[in-house]
RNA sequence: GCAUCCAUAGCUCAGCUGGAUAGAGCAACGGUUUUCUAAACCGUAGGUCAUAGGUUCGAAUCCUAUUGGGUGUACCA
């Protein structure tokens, strides 16, 4: 039982004994004591006075004289206004190092029995990825370490949208204009090749409806009577009925694109433990709708068509089947779902998906949640916000896409500009070197994604670099780098423990209250899906760290050896909790920099 | 129109289920290296938490309205 706890359980037998009244456990408010005052744990007694019938300041002094009574490890309190500043014997705070925080184990948490499916990336094949899919694909990296943490096994699963009229286009401007083009005979990357035709096909597309619109064609109808797009539509019919000309060019340029992204995962670090394919699902979910029409929660118009009225939820009429039987993109994921739940039973599905699509899994869910099934409940679409540039939002048409590969590039090369400027890497090796300037460009890159809150949009300016300092990456990487450089130049000897009546400064007290929290943090990010979170702790772990390394004089040369242990086993704490809350973020932390 | 999300320092962002004088980083200014890595540390300056009401002992946080911005509202995916 920790400390905060004795308090909550001693403070509702205080209520109990001083004013004969029922103390509910969520009446107690816990808070850390705010620096500018004594203590460490403090009690927010406003709750407590509707109990208590008496004043703030009374009530507070009554509780702290109670608890100084009948709690051991509480040596004084304080009260300003309605808030019991409690002081907390030093003597728990080292213990509480030495046998909670310097086990091997601390922060990995009990599995949950729970199976948590997260799907992500889920890209198109017909272009490059860019920044927009860096986001999901680091967030959804990102959630499932962070669920795996907290106790959850985890499938991690990517659906491809590999058919479609857009990869059509890809294939027929390749057929008019692509010259037996290869990635092995051009030498461009897959995904690059096949992007470069889609906006060949565009451009050409514009071109013909400029010309229709001469001949007299308003804008609408030359955009459906442009050759190319017939063409586009006639591929994709001949597609749909298995002409083996087209399905061969299709795998073969889908083959150019998925080496293309194997590339890109691997180096943003990125895995999936399976993939689905749109061109195995889109003719999925026809069985639901039948399902649903028998249930009556779907009804059929005199068309055919197939709809679900969610005006009763606030939403609107919503058409499940078209009146030519064919399936919508509703109706593929419904099918999807059922698909996915019947392979892995999971009791939670996160989708990570932007929230331009909030509206869509809305009316998925409660579609799935009408129709009854029991697994809906665990259904949760993770929305996040666009990636914008200060000109505004990317447009592959206009060219202001960041392109994936080329951003980790730059962040690769700018680590290696900074990180040769500063001359620390002479002894280095050439493959240490590498690796490391790609750990810390890809460091700042990803720690520069994720701290941001998943639900809120984020700017990102091309012009201006990514940080190196402060808030950063590459500045909780170097924090854990030079700790374990102290730790060796040290000799530190793991697991020693200290005697529990060790001084300690106030910065060392606050090191430890942090760091004890990381299983909270850990507990806390993942009942949000938030990487943010844990981001930001991780940081406040690193400047505490920081703070305290520049207050002491160098531990290497500590005479009183269980000072010099004590503090080096916070430091071993600290470096283990940056080291294991990064590589939750997807981001590796040298030994050296 | 309707739905939904967002609005906090010059810029980029934190701020937990309502709690004390709203915090960081960057940028600006000043300081710290004969001592364990200066990608660091310390300090100064910077705020009507979009606006107006309301609920409450207490509101950046909850409710309502307004303003500004994003997104969605296809027999596209």
């Amino acid at each position: 039982m920790n400390i905060e706890q004795h308090i909550v359980t001693a403070t509702i037998e205080a209520v109990k004994k001083l004013y004969h009244q029922d103390l509910p456990e969520a009446q107690i408010s816990l808070q850390d004591t705010r620096s500018e005052f004594e203590g460490q744990i403090t009690i927010v007694v406003f709750p407590v006075v509707r109990f208590s019938k008496k004043s703030p300041e009374v009530t507070a002094s009554d509780l702290g004289e109670y608890l100084l009574e009948h709690v051991e490890d509480v040596v004084a309190f304080n009260v300003v206004k309605g808030f019991l500043n409690l002081s907390i014997n030093n003597s728990y705070w080292v213990s509480l190092l030495n046998t909670e925080l310097l086990k091997p184990e601390f922060g990995t948490i009990a599995a949950n029995g729970k199976k948590v499916m997260v799907e992500y990336s889920s890209p198109n094949t017909n272009k490059p990825l860019h920044l927009g899919h860096v986001r999901n694909n680091l967030l959804g990296y990102s959630v499932s370490e962070l669920l795996k943490a907290n106790g959850s096994e985890v499938f991690k699963v990517n659906l491809v949208n590999d058919r479609g009229i857009h990869i059509c286009k890809s294939m027929l401007a390749w057929q008019k204009w692509g010259n037996g083009e290869t990635p092995l005979s051009s030498g461009l990357k897959g995904d690059h090749l096949v992007g470069k035709y889609y906006v060949i096909f565009d451009k050409e597309y514009k071109k013909e409806i400029e010309t229709l619109k001469l001949q007299g064609q308003t804008e609408d109808e030359a955009k459906k009577n442009a050759p190319l797009i017939k063409q586009a539509q006639a591929m994709l019919l001949a597609w749909e009925s298995g002409d083996a000309e087209v399905i061969d060019l299709w795998k073969t340029m889908n083959g150019w694109v998925y080496e293309g992204f194997d590339v890109t995962y691997k180096n943003l670090g990125v895995d999936f433990d399976k993939y689905y394919y749109e061109s195995n699902t889109y003719l999925l979910g026809k069985d639901t709708v039948e399902e649903g029409l028998a249930k009556g929660v779907f009804f059929k118009k005199e068309d055919g068509s197939v709809w679900i009225d969610l005006t009763a939820d606030g939403l609107d009429q919503k058409l499940v089947l078209r009146a030519d039987g064919t399936s919508v993109y509703i109706t593929q994921d419904l099918g999807t779902a059922q698909m996915k739940y019947d392979d892995f039973g999971m009791d939670e599905s996160i989708y990570v998906v932007g929230n331009e699509q909030d509206y869509h899994f809305k009316v998925l869910f409660l579609i799935l949640d009408k129709l009854g099934k029991s697994w809906s409940k665990g259904l949760y679409h993770l929305s996040y916000g666009m990636v914008d540039l200060p000109s505004g939002k990317m447009k592959s048409r206009e060219g202001t896409v960041v392109d994936a590969d080329d951003l980790i590039a730059e962040m690769v090369l700018t680590a290696r500009q900074k990180t040769e400027a500063l001359g620390k890497v002479d002894n280095f090796s050439e493959e240490e070197k590498e690796q490391l300037y790609y750990n810390i460009g890809m460091g700042a890159l990803k720690y520069f994604l994720l701290k941001v809150e998943p639900k809120k949009r984020l700017l990102f300016d091309p012009a201006e670099s990514i940080d190196f300092q402060g808030n950063t990456g590459p500045f909780i990487q170097y924090t854990h780098a030079r700790i374990k450089s102290l730790l060796s130049k040290a000799e530190f000897k793991q697991g020693v423990q200290v005697d529990n009546y060790i001084s300690l400064s106030e910065t060392e007290l606050e090191m430890i209250i942090l760091l004890a929290k990381y299983p909270s943090e850990i507990a806390a990010a993942a009942k949000s899906f938030s990487p943010a979170s844990l981001a930001n702790y991780i940081y406040e772990v690193a400047k505490m760290f920081n703070k305290f390394y520049h207050e002491i004089p160098p531990i290497v040369k500590e005479e009183d050896e269980q000072l010099k242990q004590h503090r080096l086993n916070l430091s071993w704490v600290t470096a283990n909790i940056l080291k294991a809350g990064m590589r939750i973020l997807g981001i590796a932390v040298p030994e050296r920099m």
